[in-house]
DNA sequence: CACACCATAATTGTCGGACAATCATACTAT
DNA sequence: ATAGTATGATTGTCCGACAATTATGGTGTG
């Protein structure tokens, strides 16, 4: 038998409390930097308790829609960045079990065409960040450490390029996914270094040059180069992410 | 003159405790499905009162780590769900204002490397999920909002039967963010549903014959058709996209 | 035995009040 | 004008309470 009636949703107060004040934000009527009221204020508002408000303003800060300025005691709107949705969709792909292959896939997929945005379309501030990310690499990637943050960085460079604003947020989970299995490929293939920094400057190089299918050519090389590298330093690629916040 | 010492960062009780509960299941000391011991066992735990408990609850209980089944009390370690993740990115790139025009060219970066992944890798299960999305289409698409679920569900039937479990996560909020314009967009070219209806049953027909380039190329197409689809009927891409819960 | 029914205990959601610590503000003295 | 101080406002945390709902176990009945 086919169930008629769905279930009447019972939403306990705090939720509805959290749901009116972020339906707010949404359409901005709280916009972002905006004060929001204090506790009591909006407890009175609501016809609530003040624990029900803080419980709802809990859930709110944990969806970064609020967020309280360092050493001030009063809430404000903010919008969500980057790192933080970040971090939500990497547990999310973690505990999911998401092997390193998948996230690496995602990569290469990604890359090449922001690559290619960026070319046709830096901006000289843009570049700016790039070239310092490429010089920063260059001058120091003696540690395995230093030299995945130097990779993230030069990724995170190219799709700030590519003036599409989705790509640096869609990527950035997975680089923070994949930092644990890069650092221990880039310790155990030292060579890996030196074909990291070619394949940048390369890169960089297509980009200033606005030339799209060399910048675009060059990353995919220059992803697919990784792969052979967990490869060769003998990382199993199907096994699960590891959880960033672990390392 | 450069800052030398970082502000000392208080942490208050309830973020502690969320934190350290996080921390459990991050590491899967708590696994998906257990139970979470009840707020008053909590509280004992931690040494603090049940209302900081019930507060760092509802800052997990907002990241997805926690839930409810339906209709009981007591709380469970959950795994995040896409569709959950997928409405804090959405909200994320709203807030920021991101374009139609970013979120399209974001999906067409996407979509024909997941259709080419599909035709090579998808299985029994995930090639009937694709056929029922394209029948389903081709079996309604009389109003705009039905075509549009169909377009959606396509998209994600494609993903899935990638086999690459970060793609559907990754282009979710896509398909959220752009539901609303690809509505206005269908209800005002009309043209559009047959050709989306073509579109689908090649790409589908390249996939079960394990074409990948096929499977490629005719999603390229697709995608980019939609494209056209807007400029024809009248819609702005630079304007931001809308937040999915306003609809 | 399986099942429905019921009584009791446990648990959550919400409330009210309280207080120390911290932050904001206005005021004062140098 | 600046530093220092007093005062008020606000948050973080605690305690205790209670109704409503859910979990649990027992009891009877077929």
């Amino acid at each position: 038998m086919k169930t008629v009636f769905e279930p009447l949703p019972f939403e306990p107060g705090y939720r509805r409390v959290a749901g009116a004040i972020a339906a707010r934000i949404l359409d901005r009527t709280l916009r972002d930097g905006d004060p929001l009221p204090v506790e009591a204020e909006l407890a009175a508002q609501f016809g609530v308790n003040r624990s029900t408000v803080r419980e709802a303003l809990r859930e709110l800060e944990s969806a970064n829609l609020v967020a309280r300025r360092r050493g001030t005691k009063r809430m404000v709107v903010s919008r969500p960045a980057a790192a933080q949705v970040a971090d939500r969709v990497g547990h999310a792909l973690a505990l999911n079990d998401v092997t390193v292959r998948e996230v690496w896939e995602t990569l290469e997929l990604l890359e090449p065409p922001a690559a290619e945005a960026a070319a046709l379309r830096a901006t000289p501030a843009g570049l700016a960040r790039l070239e310092a990310a490429v010089a920063a690499y260059a001058a120091d990637h003696a540690t395995a450490r230093a030299a995945t943050q130097g990779v993230a960085e030069f990724f995170r460079a190219v799709a700030a390029a590519s003036g599409n604003r989705v790509l640096p947020l869609t990527q950035e989970p997975l680089l923070r996914l994949l930092a644990a299995a890069l650092e221990v490929m880039i310790d155990r293939a030292p060579p890996a270094r030196g074909r990291i920094a070619t394949a940048q400057q390369r890169v960089l190089a297509a980009i200033a040059a606005q030339d799209g299918a060399t910048a675009r050519n060059w990353m995919a090389k220059h992803v697919r180069d990784f792969r052979r590298g967990f490869e060769v330093s003998g990382i199993d690629i199907d096994t699960p992410v590891l959880v960033p916040s672990a390392a």
